[in-house]
DNA sequence: TTATAAAAAGACAAAAAGGTCTTCTAATCA
DNA sequence: TGATTAGAAGACCTTTTTGTCTTTTTATAA
């Protein structure tokens, strides 16, 4: 559904915050492992989302990442839509440039229930939810 | 939400179809053209249909493919599981590998209804189907 | 039976995705 | 203040996806 860096991106910002809670600021090595990551790679999409304002973080002794005054109330599709564009909320299901209510590819009527299942999960949940429910498990 | 392949074989099997029904039989070009798609990966892609059995072809003058012994009633969905695997209707909408009803990744309830929609709309209609519906239009 | 039209085959190439490695910079603590 | 810890930056590499090009094979029609 999602590219790699999406996928850890979200895992990330979930156990991120989860640690943000009980007052710690998980480094790259610590994340990567918790979300079963490459490291290297993890440390790229950290870094991203830093430059991206969606997190900070802390260099030097004691540093890593968290939220500030950013908070965790971002929705799961705006971190999807930073990280691969807004193709899977808006395209066609059967890959049609022009496809739209007007002038419909043939599973339009069909596809824009997908379409909406997937705003409403994406769009309806946030980090922080998803945190919380991580841990009523 | 596919791949590129995935919707040039899709769109090029209902051209077919549709062109089978008047009595004809298209070539790669007209096929490509028609369904805006580079026509050498186009060949590429109708070469592996006739390979993997949903389609014929006849080589030579007035050659094409067609709809043979085969006919036009093959899911959508078991044309995307033979291009690129069924990733789409398993996978965790959270990138996990280990997610399942009795371990659950934070979104696995309400994906599973992502999931649902996504097997009914491409499971329930056929390469018929849909070359009869552009018709409607 | 030969020219021609058309698919088959496979090598090649470009772009995107996924991932690694090394060096630099900054913060902190002893 | 200097060693250490940790993120930042960017070059580099690999695999997959997407796409091109050339040659070969086959069928048919003139």
């Amino acid at each position: 559904m999602f590219k790699k860096e999406t996928e850890y991106a979200l895992r990330a910002l979930v156990y991120i915050w989860q640690q943000n809670k009980l007052g710690r600021r998980p480094g790259i090595v610590e994340t990567a492992e918790e979300i079963i990551a490459p490291q290297p790679f993890t440390a790229k999409i950290l870094q991203r989302l830093v430059k991206s304002g969606i997190i900070s973080s802390q260099k030097g002794k004691g540093g890593g990442f968290f939220f500030g005054d950013q908070k965790a109330d971002i929705t799961l599709k705006e971190i999807i839509v930073l990280m691969e564009g807004n193709k899977i909320f808006n395209s066609c299901g059967f890959g049609m440039k022009q496809c739209s209510d007007e002038n419909p590819c043939p599973i339009h009527n069909q596809y824009i229930g997908i379409r909406a299942a997937i705003d409403k999960v994406f769009g309806g949940n946030t980090i922080r939810d998803l945190a919380n429910k991580e841990q009523e498990e």
